[in-house]
DNA sequence: AGCATTACCTGACTTTAGTCAGAGATAAAT
DNA sequence: ATTTATCTCTGACTAAAGTCAGGTAATGCT
């Protein structure tokens, strides 16, 4: 009972008579579990059928008959895509909505209850991130986005807040070259963020400039997701995106007080130069020729 | 994306699929999983029919049907309980047994290659620890144990560790008086351990005494389990014991080096009183009256 | 243009899960 | 000793989930 194995098991347990409680209480709404299942996808964004029954692993006959009686109940619309005339697409009618957001009322209400029956919530809440960070490891997706997007914007506070943490002198944007936003957006640049389903947990830049390089800025990988592999996982994406942009030379600049970060470098064919900026932060400065 | 509510939520669709794919492997043995749960149940030591129907939470005339079909399958034995011949009892046979094994192969394969898969081990099984203690905390049971068994030996184990830790000049029972196993039990006291499905996380001991006296020995709550009141609920269980022991005095003696446990027994009705044993580690002794 | 492929749909099934009423045997209460 | 309650079982259902073999229309490929 005290082998890691079976501390894993207690856990599947523990989670799997609270997975079942939540979708007890979908049952409450009056309509199985699949078709609840299918109006969240949808709900959630995903218009595609062909994507739905992807994500929720249903055979093509049992996913039509679910959109057939969701369109009975008068919860959803289908319409043909407007590339493909064989695909559908389906979407939420003004019902559905309401029908949704209840659904999302049960879930939240019973997340909110869970915390709240909990003290050191901050605690649990890390916990909780480590072990879905962990279980979906095989399902981190990588994706190009606008620096000024919600996520994008999400994870540069989480690297501001790192970097004053592990800085003695603490860390300031406003004192280091914070690089402007159309910098890393195309044709200039590029910004990846990790995501993890919703949740962004990690990020690189790539931001052009006028001197014929580029310079990789912002890597950061959330605590709950170290060591996953995902730090060279985004370098990779960085240096795929400035090869399609035509880019032949990388430089970036970190600090020793980040080892990891170095190690990192020196390990994927970085090669130490002289400094080659003025920002007080950095203290090392790496280039790579693609 | 950042918000408490929408960290449970991802947590709860990563697990939801984890647990899932477990399901999954299971079905691959070709039994439906209703089955293959009465099986494992009935492996894991529950073979009172009436307490797998509660645990798994079957219709009674299902459960009869799984049974039926398991039985079918040579895998299980029912006969008539000793005690009532209206209940009954199921075994494994053989051939179940064999059976069992290759489920909990499964488990525990899973179990394995899920760790395997992942760096910095102990901080996952610690958060996975902490996160299944706070779903199952309206499950834990509190029961009397013998000393010496697997279970309170667990959780002495680590209580000494933990004292090793907190206490500046490190703990070691051998220089402590270590209560006899004898005097934990009944009748002349008892010994009560915190399980949280199958994993202990706290005891408490009840020690008699020639002195007119009993002694509470041994408080102890897993990390992963405080913030919940767990304390509290063995203090009060070990009291109980005490009582029906016929003990109308308690003392008990700790550290200042543990002011969580000197703060549980002045809310709770006990009053300090000067030193009344040699032994080198408490520095705070306290005295409650039933 | 002709043929293969793809996306979705329908009809006809099977299996699994779950419900409910009542029967039969045993045990507990009066 | 009779009544009431409890435990398990059987029969007769329903609902939900899942499977499979075509069928239709649109698209892609040569």
């Amino acid at each position: 009972m005290l082998d890691p194995v079976s501390r894993v098991r207690r856990f599947n347990r523990a989670v799997t008579s609270a997975v079942g409680a939540l979708d007890h209480s979908f049952l409450g709404r009056g309509r199985p579990l699949g078709a609840a299942r299918v109006l969240n996808a949808i709900g959630h964004g995903r218009f595609d059928v062909g994507e739905v029954r992807d994500y929720l692993g249903l055979d093509s006959g049992l996913m039509s008959r679910l959109l057939r009686s969701l369109e009975d109940e008068g919860l959803i619309e289908t319409q043909a895509h407007g590339d493909d005339a064989r695909r559908r697409v389906a979407s939420l009618t003004r019902a559905g909505k309401r029908e949704f957001a209840a659904y999302e009322a049960l879930s939240n209400t019973q997340a909110e209850s869970f915390l709240a029956r909990n003290a050191q919530v901050e605690a649990l809440l890390a916990a909780m991130d480590l072990v879905a960070s962990a279980l979906t490891r095989d399902r981190i997706a990588l994706a190009e986005m606008d620096p000024r997007s919600d996520e994008a914007r999400y994870c540069l506070r989480e690297y501001y807040a790192e970097l004053g943490r592990r800085f003695k002198q603490g860390f300031d944007v406003s004192l280091s070259r914070d690089p402007d936003a159309k910098d890393m957006r195309r044709p200039r640049g590029s910004f990846i963020v990790a995501m993890s389903d919703t949740l962004p947990i990690g990020c690189v830049g790539l931001k052009g400039t006028e001197h014929g390089y580029a310079e990789i800025k912002r890597l950061w990988v959330a605590p709950s997701a170290r060591g996953l592999g995902l730090g060279k996982r985004l370098m990779d994406a960085a240096e795929n995106a400035a090869r399609t942009l035509g880019i032949a030379l990388l430089r970036l600049d970190t600090n020793s007080a980040l080892p990891e970060a170095g190690q990192l470098y020196r390990t994927t064919g970085w090669r130490e130069i002289p400094r080659f900026n003025d920002d007080p932060y950095p203290d090392l400065f790496f280039e790579k020729r693609l």
